[in-house]
DNA sequence: AGATCCATGTAACAGGTTACATGATTTA
DNA sequence: TAAATCATGTAACCTGTTACATGGATCT
């Protein structure tokens, strides 16, 4: 139940519409919770149905017209409550490992391949997160406390990736030396 | 489209039962894809409908009754097929992340107790990990292919766990300077 | 008037979660 | 024989994904 408040937090950061949201999810938020649109569409609709969000009055509601919401007293009672909330950490659900074990069953043509394409995927989300902490959090003493929030959840980012490049490279090493048997197995 | 081949994997690994299925998700192949025995059941009853694996002739099928799968020929093929289709890298997807982003609008209390709670639980996995590492690959020159590729994925497991157990002891720092103050946003 | 965006939606479906139901086997 | 445990399932619901539909504004 974590859609609800990702578009909390992003209405509390600023007022938008729904397409505006969107845009925001595949940016700044969506870099730890994305989302289309349709799921925002219709999260949107609850969220004004339970009262926790409402649309600024400005012109009359219609199909194509543009909606502007945002976030009312309880909707932030209700994100506070949960931001505070005891919660068991996300179980790893990754199917990049997953392929690599069925690999050790199934024998993997063109592995290595995936491997180095995941590589420089991560190599290049590396470099944006780098950019933008370059940009947004260059070296300051006795920062407030929500720019440091800020800032640990975009070295997540940077480290998440880091991660990835150096375990994938490694990965890749390990393997230059075993050569590739498929159907090895019984 | 993974949960059928966490399937597929595990029981060309070991012919099972659904309910030893269901241990094995809270074990081994559980550490990077879960499960719970619904979902197993319910795509035991898929996969052998598409013909990807069947039941062993043992005793007449009924409702308590013990029921043991293997794969069939299609199943390994189709796993190998999906093992080498290239793939988008996962999109992370973390609540903790989102919760934190949302303290930095709310104002967090009690986040740093979640912090360090979280931070043992990391540390008790990695540990687990550890002494699996230890015992299931000892130091060994050339091993074959299948072995590498179980240890690349118990690496990342490790490398993982350490991600996280590093920075939620950086981020615990580098609040520690900071004193809450809940509401300060507008 | 038609093409092209901007913007908000609907519908159908697949996958994951939670709660509950039921039969078979073992053990006190 | 009652309780506990092993084992397989059903049902309802929520979230996420994919494909498609529709209205409004702008530009040529």
């Amino acid at each position: 139940m974590s859609l609800p408040h990702a578009i909390l937090t992003a209405l509390l950061e600023k007022p938008s519409s729904g397409l505006e949201l969107t845009r925001r999810f595949d940016r700044s938020i969506g870099y730890f919770w994305s989302a289309t649109h349709q799921q925002i569409y219709r999260e949107l609709g609850r969220l004004e149905g339970d009262g926790l969000i409402r649309t600024l009055p400005s012109e009359k509601p219609a199909r194509g017209r543009r909606k502007e919401y945002e976030v009312l007293p309880a909707g932030r009672e209700e994100l506070a409550r949960w931001a505070a909330e005891p919660q068991a950490p996300r179980t790893v659900r990754d199917p990049l490992l997953l392929r690599l074990r069925a690999a050790a069953v199934v024998g993997g043509v063109g592995l290595e391949d995936e491997l180095r394409r995941h590589l420089e995927l991560h190599r290049a989300q590396l470099a944006e997160y780098d950019a933008i902490e370059r940009r947004d959090f260059p070296p300051a003493p006795d920062r407030p406390r929500e720019d440091r929030l800020r800032h640990i959840v975009l070295r997540a980012g940077i480290e998440l990736e880091t991660f990835w490049t150096t375990w994938l490279t490694g990965a890749l090493d390990e393997l230059a030396g075993a050569p590739d048997q498929a159907g090895t197995a019984p």
